[in-house]
DNA sequence: CCGTGCAAAAAACTT
DNA sequence: TTTTGCACGG
């Protein structure tokens, strides 16, 4: 098909495919609306991306907007580049040009431009949470702040909270009580650091949206170019914005005013005015799209009022409901409709769909979180010989530890994986270190990168010289990076004279060619130069190797970037990977199982899901029983989880879980029981649970006082909501004895790991796995080290294990 | 200045 | 259970 061109001197208009093709009314009437503004109140799996991107599409096929002026907000890179994905799917090479990114990867693209308009240059650094907390903590023992109770965490929430709330230094000066000594420290620890930021020419996360918002309105001017040039502004996940966010969208929809509209476009090459009757430039259309349900980021800042009270901050707007799901079955929607029901306050909704019933929603207790993630494997691998591909499952959980007990079971059962988010690449200190050469390279006022590999590898500068030369840079009013230079001044020993007198000349001669030279080019002379990667490898620590081999995938992943982005410069690739979120990696080729937290699964979809940990404590979270909605908003964040579900949903936990190193009782989830009893197939019910092995079924959604409930001193969050505690909170007390010293019970399975050396198993064996009792090998897969058996266990069933390192002898 | 060893603290979610 | 902070001797 020929793609369809947008322009005034076309002869021939291409068939263009039927933008509303397969949508119902009111996706249809969204994909068509005009106007100043729309909100879209999209219910889970309600093809909201799908309207937005015909929506998008609409709007260059009718020549209402041209690409470059279409700005769309997303969540995350990777749905910003699904998004281009299908608006190019749909109408061809036309999408080129148009903004289509998250809140921060768009404010940075301003604030690039413009940053020499308020003190900073274009090459700022980005801190990410750990840069951030490292300058608070170096201030707040400068301040000796840590005698007011001040910790890094406690101050780097409370100057987040206040930058999302557009809060500077002065405006925080001017409300504070500075009878008050602590908040008079505040004041000065909140002051140092942003001091500290604009000395390195750095932002924070926070100050990527503030900012921006601060450069607008400071300088009409400059918000005027902006506000001429997106017509149409389009922001998905709407009730994720914090107040930051959402000023930043009023302020681009802003009108610009008829002489500061004369004033732009007398300037340099407009081909056509904006400008209308009155002289001015009218606001650009807005449509908003978000679903107050689905609202989980309020500890980041997150307002739900923006969403709700949209129809007043915007009038004239027109709503549009969408509640046709057509991604899960009725079984999984009925569930989340009436888990989602126990929130008052909410706009009433009800999803339904039109494919059927579909499977029950099938649960799980497991004696440990060992037991229950072996659950969890062995029906993955049922899904997938039933012809279900692992990349088309999931298992959510709200917690990152939780992964330790998956992960485990997970190896021993041979199931491929991934995680997404947790301890990720770029966290890990090697990398970051790599990270900051580069940092200090592209931004020579950053005095904590520069800091951060001073003395990496070791080249004998102790806190002793950085100390003198961060004198020297103060005294004389200039760069750490300058005193580097100057260090013969300092009356150094020798050796240290020399040592930083080659890193300032490798530094130097890097900084000279970054505009121009590839980012792979200059890490490796950088590499090379310092030998870094060679001191990791002499180390007798073990896990150098590991170190070394991370740097090189580092430098793979800079020339991959650099055929990726052919123009490329080594600023580029910093924001990239500054800005990536944990779902951005999530590569749909992969044939791997996605192991993933509960926020991020938000806006992905699975066939098949599986829950774990739904446990009091852990979902609702401990913490969250304090915060005034907290637990409504837990209850979303399970809404959320059940809604990514497709066709199979499976809710498991534990009776008893570990933390801290020891064991502790877990109870169920209060949310369970909102679930009606008829949905849910218990394998093995949390009621069951006693310590004769467990065969007394008890109903999970026994209302309160059906089955006698005597207060126990293990009540489930004393919400009203709980069990009947009674006689299982007993059974669960003594499971957690008994999980110290394992005990009787059938099918316990723990974390034991081993190393079978090179085991090697044939069709017939006989074998004992120290969780699961006898077997006989029933198939081998003999790839080394990677042999795989699968096992007909007398009385466990049948399981895949990895040969090299199960629990298993041969008998 | 460097490496070792022990004590102490810490673990929600994320751009 | 794992990571970080501090004191010590070389």
């Amino acid at each position: 098909m020929v793609p369809p061109t947008i322009g005034r001197d076309m002869t021939f208009i291409p068939t263009a495919p039927d933008l509303l093709d397969g949508l119902n009314p009111q996706q249809r009437q969204a994909v068509d609306y005009r106007g100043p503004s729309l909100l879209i109140l999209a219910g889970a799996g309600s093809g909201k991306t799908s309207v937005l991107t015909r929506r998008i599409a609409s709007l260059l096929q009718n020549q209402d907007a041209w690409p470059s002026q279409i700005l769309a907000i997303t969540f995350t890179n990777k749905a910003a580049a699904e998004m281009r994905d299908r608006v190019e799917g749909l109408i061809g090479q036309a999408a080129e040009g148009m903004w289509i990114s998250t809140f921060h990867s768009a404010c940075v693209r301003i604030l690039r431009r413009e940053a020499e308009n308020f003190g900073f240059t274009k090459n700022f650094t980005i801190y990410d949470s750990a840069d951030s907390r490292a300058l608070i903590k170096r201030i707040i023992k400068e301040l000796d702040a840590d005698a007011f109770g001040f910790t890094v965490s406690s101050v780097a929430s409370k100057i987040s909270r206040l930058k999302n709330e557009l809060n500077d230094v002065e405006s925080y000066a001017r409300n504070a009580n500075f009878n008050d000594p602590a908040e008079r420290v505040f004041a000065e620890i909140f002051r140092t650091y942003t001091r500290e930021l604009q000395r390195a020419n750095a932002f924070d996360f926070d100050d990527l949206i503030g900012q921006t918002v601060y450069l607008f309105r400071a300088f009409p001017q400059v918000a005027a170019v902006y506000q001429r040039r997106f017509r149409h502004i389009l922001v998905d996940e709407y009730q994720d914005t914090n107040h930051a966010q959402y000023s930043l969208i009023r302020e681009l929809t802003r009108p610009v005013e008829a002489h500061v509209a004369a004033e732009l476009e007398a300037g340099e090459g407009y081909r056509s005015s904006q400008r209308d009757a009155t002289g001015g430039i009218p606001g650009a259309s807005l449509t908003v799209v978000g679903d107050s349900d689905q609202s989980i980021y309020a500890f980041r800042g997150a307002d739900i009022r923006n969403i709700v009270e949209f129809e007043r901050d915007f009038p004239n707007s027109t709503v549009i409901l969408l509640e046709q799901n057509y991604r899960s079955t009725q079984n999984i929607l009925s569930a989340a409709n009436a888990v989602i029901a126990n929130n008052f306050d909410r706009k009433e909704k009800n999803l339904f769909t039109t494919v059927g019933d579909g499977e029950k929603i099938v649960g799980f207790t497991g004696y440990s979180q060992h037991d229950e993630a072996q659950f969890i494997a062995d029906e993955i691998g049922v899904l997938h010989e039933g012809g279900m591909d692992y990349k088309d499952m999931a298992v959510f959980y709200r917690t990152n530890a939780q992964t330790r007990a998956l992960e485990e079971i997970f190896i021993r059962s041979a199931i491929p994986y991934r995680v997404l988010g947790g301890t990720k690449f770029y966290e890990r200190a090697e990398i970051k270190d790599v990270m900051a050469y580069l940092t200090a390279v592209a931004n020579p006022a950053d005095p904590l990168a520069l800091r951060r590999i001073m003395n990496v590898p070791k080249r004998g500068i102790g806190p002793a010289t950085e100390a003198a030369l961060q004198n020297h840079a103060d005294k004389n009013e200039q760069m750490l990076r300058d005193s580097l230079r100057q260090v013969d001044e300092l009356g150094l020993g020798p050796k240290v004279t020399a040592a930083i007198q080659g890193l300032a000349a490798t530094l130097d001669q890097a900084t000279l060619v970054v505009e121009t030279a590839k980012v792979a080019d200059i890490l490796e002379g950088l590499l090379k130069q310092t030998g870094f990667v060679d001191a990791l490898r002499a180390s007798r620590d073990p896990q150098d190797e590991a170190r070394a081999e991370n740097v090189e995938e580092l430098l793979a992943q800079t020339k991959e970037f650099g055929t990726r982005n052919p123009e490329g410069t080594l600023l580029d690739f910093l924001t990239e990977v500054s800005l990536v979120a944990a779902a951005d990696d999530l590569d749909d080729s992969s044939g791997t199982v996605s192991l993933m937290t509960l926020h991020t699964a938000k806006g992905l979809e699975y066939d098949a899901v599986f829950l774990a940990g739904v446990e009091e404590g852990l979902l609702p979270h401990q913490m969250s029983a304090g915060e005034p909605g907290g637990p409504a908003e837990e209850r979303r964040l399970f809404y959320v989880g059940i809604t990514r579900a497709r066709q199979r949903l499976y809710l498991s936990l534990a009776m008893t879980r570990a933390q801290f190193g020891d064991v502790n009782v877990a109870m169920p989830s209060r949310y369970l029981q909102e679930i009606p009893t008829e949905l849910i197939d218990w394998r093995q019910s949390p009621g069951m649970a006693n310590s004769r092995g467990g065969t007394q079924p008890r109903a999970i959604n026994a209302r309160r006082g059906e089955l006698g409930s005597s207060g126990s001193g293990l009540s489930s969050g004393g919400s009203g909501y709980g069990f009947s505690t009674g006689p299982s909170a007993t059974a669960l007390a003594r499971a957690a004895k008994n999980a110290e010293n394992k005990t009787q019970w059938a099918n316990r399975v723990t974390s034991t790991v081993r190393d079978n050396g090179d085991l090697k198993l044939a069709v017939g064996d006989r074998i004992r796995h120290d969780d699961f009792g006898e077997g006989r090998v029933s198939s081998v897969t003999d790839n080394g080290a990677k042999s795989i058996a699968e096992v007909q266990f007398d009385t466990a069933g049948r399981k895949r294990l990895l040969v090299k390192i199960s629990p298993i002898e041969k008998l």
